[in-house]
Formats: structure tokens, sequence, C-alpha cells
RNA sequence: UGGGGUAUAGCCAAGCGGUAAGGCACCGGUUUUUGGUAUCGGCAUUCCCAGGUUCGAAUCCUGGUACCCCAGCCA
């Protein structure tokens, strides 16, 4: 990984160039604002990299508030989460951890305000029949009877509304905007609903809550963000939010700037699924490795350099894409990975080996590199002796043409050792192969047998020695390219039977000092990570990240 | 027969009147004690369609088409 600085999407970063050259903006100023009703995913890190890297790239500031504007879908416990992944990515917030419940007083003052000036009232409507006033999508929407209440009435009936006086779902604070406006939003948007639940953040002290709409905009000029960056579906609400900061008294003009949400290939990136998941026991939690949650991911393996390194490949548009390649967010971690993973061997399906031409306490050391291109990875140490595994998979008995690895008769280079040839295969009495003889060329090692070219070259582990691992093959959890926007079909029809398999394997012993979450590439096998999750005392366990491109399985499918 | 957006390769995406960047994927060569990596080469005579302006158009104009978002007291 070499470029840390996610390089900003021109058509914001142009436009923030001008101003700063224009001198109509000094310093700018950003904010990531999650709502604290799940885990971040993927589609979050999108956010994160172009809120915190534009501020990284400008000079400027980049703030984290949690838009707590709903405590009926919020937790404390969302918010750690939270807090704990934007850190993990490798951002800081400037500042405190800011709220948007922390302006709670200001926004009450400013719609008090509202109502002074004759520009908000208090609806005694229901929730239906506001709905029925709103009108539709081609016809305009009615006054409601209440719309034209004295300023003084407005302002005794909201301060009972703040006092716990009136129950839920019977009165609301509307803005009188434009009940006719051709953009719904602007037919007289509610501002305040009445919700008698404790919050996380202000208890019992309030029973009146703000909606996004009259929070988000206020709360970005309180903070003096100078770019408000969303995502694509809040455009028709720039209107609105435009409107509040003029008819406010708002010390800052903060500008909203819409962006194309990811959608991310086999992959759900919706919070309200993500949840579905979790709460219906599909996966173990949000941080599940098979979920698209940044915790997920991480346990997965995924490092923060290839997540960053993913959001800056994806871009960022105004056109709504269509569906990224899941090969585009793999290929981010196999680069990573590529250089930092130190490598290892180990055998997911074991098969025994003897070389018979080896004798039963022989032993041999083989000290080789923790990484073939990395000296500061230092050497682990290898057994060798007379019993082996390899993985079931590198021997055919009956070979197609091509097939590189051990056959009947057939030699093949143990890595890091020496050339062997089967001999024999020994079954048991259904027919099933229980072990190979093989003998050794003890002259190959560390150097190219003579008159013949060996092309394969497989992994193995000494069997009196090797370490028993638990192997963990994680899949999509979805069989389908696009869950998120399947509307006919429940997607849960298509989530993958195969999204995890558990798999008995063995190890290099080396690996018996892996770190939590320390990387291998498992060689030929694919990169793997270690989980403190998972792990018991006498059993790690290992995630798998990524696989390695499998030419071999490419040549199958072909011939 | 409302409003707001977006269309460049299989996918993501530069491009802003001067003759189609880059990445992913894919295909082929070389190297290789990981069928990995690395490396070299190939991959849009054309930019949603149709007209027009211009010496010159993906870029400007006109008219179409397709897709996305909006009718929560969610964000």
């Amino acid at each position: 990984m070499t470029s840390e600085t996610i390089s900003a999407p021109n058509f914001i970063r142009n436009q923030i160039r001008d101003e700063l050259e224009a001198g109509r903006q000094g310093k700018i100023v950003t904010r990531f604002p999650p709502e604290p009703n799940g885990f971040l995913h993927i589609g979050h890190a999108k956010s994160i990299c172009l809120n915190f890297g534009l501020a990284e790239q400008f000079g400027g500031d980049c703030h984290l508030r949690f838009d707590d504007t709903n405590p009926a879908k919020e937790e404390q416990a969302y918010i750690d989460a939270i807090k704990e992944d934007v850190r993990w990515l490798g951002y800081q917030w400037v500042g405190e951890v800011r709220y948007a419940s922390d302006y709670f007083g200001q926004l009450y003052e400013w719609a008090q305000h509202l109502i002074r000036e004759g520009n908000a009232y208090v609806d005694d409507l229901s929730a239906d029949e506001i709905r029925e006033y709103r009108g539709t999508l081609t016809e305009p929407g009615r006054p409601s009877p209440y719309r034209e209440r004295g300023v003084e009435e407005n302002l005794e009936l909201l301060e009972r509304m703040r006092a716990g006086e009136v129950a839920e779902g019977k009165k609301v604070l509307r803005a009188k905007i434009d009940m006719a406006s051709p953009n719904i939003n602007l037919r007289d948007p509610i501002l305040y609903r009445v919700r008698h639940a404790e919050h996380h953040q202000t208890g019992n002290r309030w029973k009146i809550y703000p909606s996004y709409d009259f929070a988000h905009g206020q709360s970005d000029a309180i903070e003096g963000i100078t770019h408000s960056i969303c995502t694509l579906e809040f455009e028709d609400h720039r209107p609105l939010y435009e409107w509040f900061l003029e008819h406010l008294p708002v010390p800052a003009k903060p500008r909203q700037i819409e962006f194309a949400r990811l959608n991310l290939g086999y992959t759900l990136t919706s919070k309200r699924k993500l949840k579905l998941l979790v709460d219906d026991g599909i996966v173990d939690g949000w941080d599940d490795p098979r979920m698209p949650t940044i915790s997920g991911l991480r346990r997965r393996g995924y490092t923060p350099a290839a997540i960053r390194k993913f959001c800056e490949m994806i871009g960022v548009t105004r056109a709504d894409s269509g569906v990224v390649d899941i090969a585009m967010l793999t290929h981010a971690i196999r680069a990573d990975l590529e250089d930092n993973a130190p490598r290892a061997m180990c055998v997911l399906n074991p098969l025994k080996i003897v070389l018979t031409n080896v004798a039963e306490d022989h032993q041999e050391i083989y000290e080789v590199p923790g990484h073939p291109a990395r000296e500061d990875m230092g050497v682990r140490r290898i057994p060798f002796g007379r019993e082996l595994y390899i993985d079931r998979d590198d021997f055919m008995e009956e070979p197609p043409k091509k097939f590189f690895r051990l056959a009947p008769g057939k030699e093949v280079r143990l890595r890091n050792s020496y050339v062997i040839r089967c001999d024999e295969v020994v079954k048991d009495d259904s027919g099933g192969i229980t072990e190979l003889r093989c003998s050794v060329d003890f002259d190959t090692l560390g150097k190219n047998p003579e008159g013949r070219r060996v092309r394969g070259v497989i992994h193995w582990v000494s069997a009196s020695q090797a370490l028993p691992v638990e192997v963990r093959l994680y899949d999509n959890l979805f069989t389908v390219e696009e869950p998120d926007r399947d509307r006919d079909a429940d997607f849960f029809d298509h989530l993958n039977p195969e999204s995890l398999i558990t798999v008995q394997g063995l190890a290099e012993p080396s690996l018996a000092d892996a770190a939590p979450e320390s990387r291998y590439q498992f060689e030929r096998v694919g990169y793997f990570c270690a989980d403190r999750h998972a792990c018991t005392d006498d059993k790690l366990v290992f995630n798998r990240t990524v696989g390695l491109r499998d030419s071999w399985a490419k040549i199958q499918k072909k011939g």
C-alpha cells in the first residue's frame, strides 16, 4: 500500500479548490454523521474515506457526529462500535465526538423562532390525516385546518409538547412552507414529533425530538461545517436544507453536496436488512466475518489500508451507478496481503504420505523466509520427516493432462524441500485412499533435478509435528449479485448455504505463535486471518480472507 | 400529464470544443521451488438514440429513450 490519502473525486475536489482559490472559503470542515442504529458497513467506508479524505487533502477538519434524533432505534452499543470502526479505518475526528442531541436546546429555540416569524405551526392532525393532506406525487396537498394558528397558541402548544403533556402522535410541529410544492419535502415538513422514549444521551430530558431535516443542516451550521456531503436520496431535501439556513439566525451556511451510494455485488448495503440477518440469527452478529460490516471485514482479515484502497478505486460520482464488482474489493485486500502477509504451509484436507526411503527417526529442520521478498519478516523453522500430510486436492489417481501435482508414478516438488515420486497408492476396503507411499530424490534439495523438469510445487506438513487448526472458509452470503435490489423476492431466499464451511486442518508448527488478527498466506490456498473471537485454548482458528487465484480451476473448466 | 437526478467497454471511472486516461475482470507471452507474485502485450474508430451548430463534438443546441430517488411523526 503506497497511497494512504484518498484522492478526492473531481466533482467535489474541483469545486472546493475553486472556492478556496476564489477566497470564498477559508478552512474546509466536513463531517461523518451516522445514526447509531446499527454497525457501519462497507458503504459507510466510502463516506468515511470521502469526508475524512477531503479534510486531509485540503488541510481541513472532519467531525464525527452522531445523528441521534430518533431514540427508538438507537443504542449506546452502536455508538461504541462506530467509534471503534472509524478509528480502525485510520481516521481521527477533530475535537470531541459530537451528537445532534448536543444541539437539542438550540434547535428548540430555533423552532420557537420559526413560530414567531410565522413560519411554523403545531398541527393536531393524525399521521394518517397528514399523509392524506399531503397530496400525491401528481396532486398538490391541502393546508391543515391548524395551519393558521396564532403565534402565542403555537408557542404554548409546543411548550406543552416539550413538557410531556401531549401523547405521542397527537401533535407535531411543522414548517409552514408550501402545500402545493412539486417537491413533497416542502409540503410543510415535520420539525418535531412527540416521543416519550428514553434517549441514550439525553435520558428523559426531552419529550419531543427533531426530525432529520430540522436537525441536520442546523447541526452542520452550528459546527461550522462547510461541505455537508450526503448520498443522492437527499437531493430533494436540499431546498429544505437551504430554507432552514435562510429562515434561521444560523452562524454559518454549509452547503450540501450529494454523491452516489455504493452498491457492491453479492452484498447487502442496507443497515435495515443487515439487522434482519443479525436478529434472525442467520449470522453470528454484526461482526460475523460474512457480514459486509467494517467489523465483519476486520474479522475476515481485511486491513484498513485495503478498504481505503478499495474506496479510492471505486471513485465517487453522482452517477447512480450499477453494482461494483466484488472482485475490486478482493483485489484490494489481495494486493495488500501479497506484500504484507507472512507465508505459511497449511493442509486443509490431509492425505498421509509415507516416504519409504526416509528413516523412521530421520528429522530435518528447514529455515525458510517468512515472506519471499521481505527480510524483516524473519525465518520460520519447518520440520521434515518420514511421514507427512499433503492436501488431498494435490493428488489425483487419474490425472487429466496438464495436472502438475502428484499422481501415481509422477513427481512433484514439496515446497522448500525435496522432489518426491508417488510409488504406491494405499486404499481401505471401500476403495478410499488412505495413504501414499512415495520416495524422495535426495539430490533435489535447493536445486532442480537433472534431466527432467518438475513443474508442480505442493505444500505439506510434518505428520508428527503439525499443528491442528480450524479453518473457516467463507463465501458470499448470497447467491445473487444484487440481493439488495431484489424487490420481488425475499432476499432471504438467496442465502448461500455454503457461505461458511469449517475444516479441521493441519498447519506448520510456527503458526502456534500466531497473534490474534495476524494474517497469513497459506501457500497455494489463500489468505487467512487468525480469529481471536473463535480461538479456544487448544485450537487456533483462521478465517479465510480471500482465496488465491486458481488458474488450475480455470484450466479444468475450459477443457 | 408532478418534481429532482443520471447515462462513456462486462464492472468502476477520467474527460469540461482539438481527435477516448486509469483500475477491476478477461485473453495471450516471459520469469518463477506458491498454477501465487512480478513483468510485457491485447482489450471503446466511439461515448444512450436521432437530428443540428462547428474546420473539428463524448463535450455546445434541439428532440427523444432508459434507469434511479421523492407521497415516514425514519435517516
